[in-house]
DNA sequence: ACCGTAACACTAACCGTTAGGGTTTCGGAA
DNA sequence: TTCCGAAACCCTAACGGTTAGTGTTACGGT
């Protein structure tokens, strides 16, 4: 599948991986809004114009580890065993999620997300951004006779339920009973 | 309640409004990305400090219209008749703001901001703040035994219905179906 | 051995936004 | 009526994220 690749592609990735551990660190000493771009690059030893070629923002460098939201939830669906219902397998992945980003070790992380309002915001629009194709990929489940505007809603449901129990003050049971609701709505919804 | 103002707050409130008006003009006119604070300032005639002494932002500028979303919205909560159950009260509003921002005289302002990723972003940042205000009313109101977060998600639930039904090919059936769901959803919450 | 190009660097700006500091003009108290 | 405090406004200068323009290097395929 992919063959080894050649010395330009790995220092473009290692590049890449200077640039965002570097970043974090700053972030995580001196906290989000004192550090800035220029300081990134400068200790990152990169240009200002590189660093924007690896990353559209400065958001985005906080996100990278985040990268696989967008793909688990689609292939919680598209990948699902074929005789598994829908809701329970996003249940089972959100539940996932939220589990992994209210672990102790990623603490320090997302309390810097939720101490910066330039950087909550990003992650709303991310997420509306990622329940697009969460519905793009229920839409296109072969065997669901729902309307699109169903999906599209499922999909937006899915991720406020993640976002919701993220907040919440026992996150996992917030999965449950945000999940018992859109069990109801997708039980309701028209086809 | 509201005296006869003074001059000066009358002169305030022109100055708002001169600058909002210009504002949309242009943006209109020549497209948002295309026009800078700086031109807006110097066409409405004030200073640059002025203008964002009236607003936060660029983006609000584009949302002067749009003010009282918020509170429409709490008080199809708080106001609604007292033996009117809540989630029916909620769909007649959503159906009311869908409605009022599909009309025809909206359409420019709509695609202008369906146009510009920042007037996007910044529209849903500002429902999600929306969303909080209303689960707040929503669990604040006597009578409702249902948990926190079930309110909370209720709140986002309906926003939700608000943004999908905006995109719509029929909005107005489209708010029917989501709010058909979200009824299920109200129903099978815990309390 | 050579060429095309991907990755990177440097400079200089653009744009939204804010701080600092000054001037006018109104509203209410003396 | 007079006067004072403060609100509204102005100007200048900057900050920080982001981008365009223009080279330079070094890798990969021919």
């Amino acid at each position: 599948m992919t063959a080894p690749p050649g010395r330009r592609e790995r220092k473009k990735a290692a590049t890449r991986q200077k640039i965002a551990d570097t970043a974090l660190r700053l972030f995580l000493e001196r906290g989000y809004d004192a550090v800035g771009i220029r300081d990134v690059a400068a200790e990152a030893d990169v240009a200002v114009t590189t660093l924007f070629s690896h990353f559209p923002s400065k958001e985005a460098l906080v996100f990278e580890q985040d990268r696989d939201f967008e793909q688990r939830l689609t292939r919680a669906v598209t990948g699902r065993a074929p005789d598994e219902p829908l809701v329970p397998a996003l249940r089972r992945e959100v539940l996932a999620l939220v589990r992994h980003c209210t672990a102790d070790s990623a603490a320090p992380i997302w309390h810097m997300i939720d101490s910066s309002a330039a950087l909550r915001e990003y992650e709303e629009s991310m997420r509306l951004r990622h329940a697009e194709s969460l519905a793009a990929a229920i839409d296109a489940d072969a065997g669901l006779p729902q309307t699109t505007t169903a999906c599209r809603t499922l999909a937006r449901f899915a991720i406020d339920a993640y976002a919701l129990a993220r907040e919440a003050a026992d996150p996992e049971a917030a999965v449950d009973e945000i999940f018992g609701m859109i069990e109801a709505a997708w039980e309701t919804a028209p086809r």
